[in-house]
DNA sequence: TTGTATGCGTTATCAT
DNA sequence: ATGATAACGCATACAA
């Protein structure tokens, strides 16, 4: 910058006005223009987020990037934080609390401008003054917790099978025991099942369980080839995607049988195929209130939580 | 810094020290890492970059994060750098060359400690003086390519089709018009058609054809309902899924009348199951490569190019 | 072994 | 409107 403003002739505060895009005057702003050029000058941010106290980088907290849900999810925050000129650091922490834990607090040594977050850590610690926004759960007051309608998905789904004739339904998940949002999706499952008098079982495990429980459960529920529940919803596509390996393994034809229901509307290439029927999250329009939650700095009313709305999309395992 | 430096009644210097791992007194550590712990100081990376112009952050540039592949890749750089302290900044691209240009460029302002790009830009221009490690495609001299045995690859496809029995193959692929090292999947697999003296066939377009071409194509060899090859050899996994699913439509079994073979190894859902028989990259040694690469400073003898091996993994679409 | 001082590249606050 | 200058937080060369 130093030699740019030699260059051009001018002081170092007329060039800084020239990178920022505040006007000066006319013949000024060209041979700075001029002196940029010849030199192949470029800003250095550090110095600029030294100076500020704030650099344009975005930290993005997520469990990992093999489940679809998550890899779309960070796809979409990252186009969606680029096109708001902001860089996006990616940590993933394979639900390892400390490692939740450290690259939260890691926030404060790199000056962000913010924090996205979807953590499962209890007692996690957020660093006090970065505008946070958890994804699926809520950290407490003063961040903003974004999700799908988890209730308005779970009820959704109940109503769907029924409609498509099922009268025996079970929901099946495994996930954190911590509560988190995605939680309703069994309450608004359950309500929507009493709702119509029809009864239903849940089999919820804990994260961590061996899948091979929900084999047994199965087949503790096959009785001379006849299954108890004739229709399924699970908690997320990936366990929905594997109910159904088992039940063809089982002999059980999906949709005639036994019909299945997901959650997240994963797509397995980035096409539109979907692996089940399933409840689609707006991942899209997620990541874009996350962002703008983030970036927008008027503190005095970011709301508690935002529930974004779902759709029932046709994926194979139910009938049409 | 300052005030732990006042708080503990030593100098700027020793806290730097102290901070750093630089041995000092016995005393004079206890009372700086007291300070730092009672003021809950932490350092500041921008001015640390600023001042050693060198931060710890990597680049890395993708085209998306929905082919499996890629988001998988990204996972694993991201546990690799986390590994040895380094951040990841990500970048997409979906291709656009201006953005791969642009994402590029923007190191040099960041004084990121790498770049780590997967890039089809023809005329792309790289930062000199910045580590930099392109995957699947030549950036030219200084610059390591990391690949797969692509060329072993599809040797090792054609291969094991023909000791399944397939007598008629084919090649199917749709990528870059530029050249890159994924050519050498069908160089390799015409190679070993060639030498065993089996007849082959090459169907390649461009990335952007619509994928009717490929339904064109297996209709256009379909006689009577017998189709005109029994072995198909696709340059992705996506591919050979999206193939898989046109013959099933075409009333064709697979592996039974048609077998398939992908490459890349995809699993659906992190898990263990793949999409299809595939020619699997090993991704977490790639990534492996690429930081190992990236972050060693010997610039002497960085390799022109790797090439990782590759192995062959059932998935379905082929007998046993 | 510890303290002091300087500069990294910016931006903002002054005078001019 | 423009120029000079200080300060952001850290690391290091050098002096003590």
């Amino acid at each position: 910058m130093k030699d740019v403003a030699r260059e051009a002739g001018v002081a170092l505060g007329t060039v800084s006005k020239v990178v920022n895009g505040i006007p000066v005057g006319k013949s000024y702003q060209r041979r700075v223009e001029d002196a940029i050029e010849k030199l192949g000058y470029h800003v250095n941010r550090q110095a600029r987020a030294l100076r500020s106290s704030k650099s344009n980088i975005v930290e993005v907290v997520l469990p990992d990037l093999y489940n679809p849900f998550f890899s779309r999810l960070a796809d979409c925050l990252c186009r969606e934080l680029a096109r708001r000129s902001r860089q996006m650091m990616l940590f993933l922490t394979k639900c390892n609390y400390a490692l939740e834990q450290d690259y939260l607090l890691m926030s404060e040594q790199q000056m962000v401008s913010g924090i996205i977050c979807l953590t499962y850590n209890p007692t996690l610690r957020v660093p006090r003054g970065i505008p946070t926004v958890s994804i699926d759960r809520n950290l407490g007051p003063g961040i903003t917790c974004v999700a799908s309608d988890n209730y308005g998905g779970g009820s959704l789904a109940a109503q769907k099978l029924m409609e498509n004739g099922c009268t025996r339904l079970a929901f099946l998940r495994t996930g954190s025991p911590l509560p988190n949002e995605t939680d309703k999706r069994r309450d608004g499952f359950v309500r929507a099942c009493a709702d119509a008098g029809i009864p239903f079982h849940c089999e919820c495990v804990n994260d961590g369980t061996p899948y091979s429980v929900f084999e047994d459960f199965l087949r503790a529920h096959l009785h001379d080839g006849r299954p108890d529940f004739d229709g399924l919803f699970c908690a997320t596509d990936q366990l929905a995607h594997q109910i159904h390996n088992t039940l063809s393994r089982m002999g059980l034809r999906v949709p005639e049988d036994v019909q299945i229901i997901g959650y997240d509307g994963a797509q397995l290439f980035g096409d539109q195929e979907l692996c089940c029927s399933t409840i689609v999250q707006p991942i899209e329009e997620m990541a874009r209130v996350c962002v703008d939650l983030v970036l927008q700095d008027a503190p005095d009313k970011i709301p508690y939580s935002i529930h974004l709305p779902v759709c029932y999309a046709w994926g194979g395992t139910t009938r049409r």
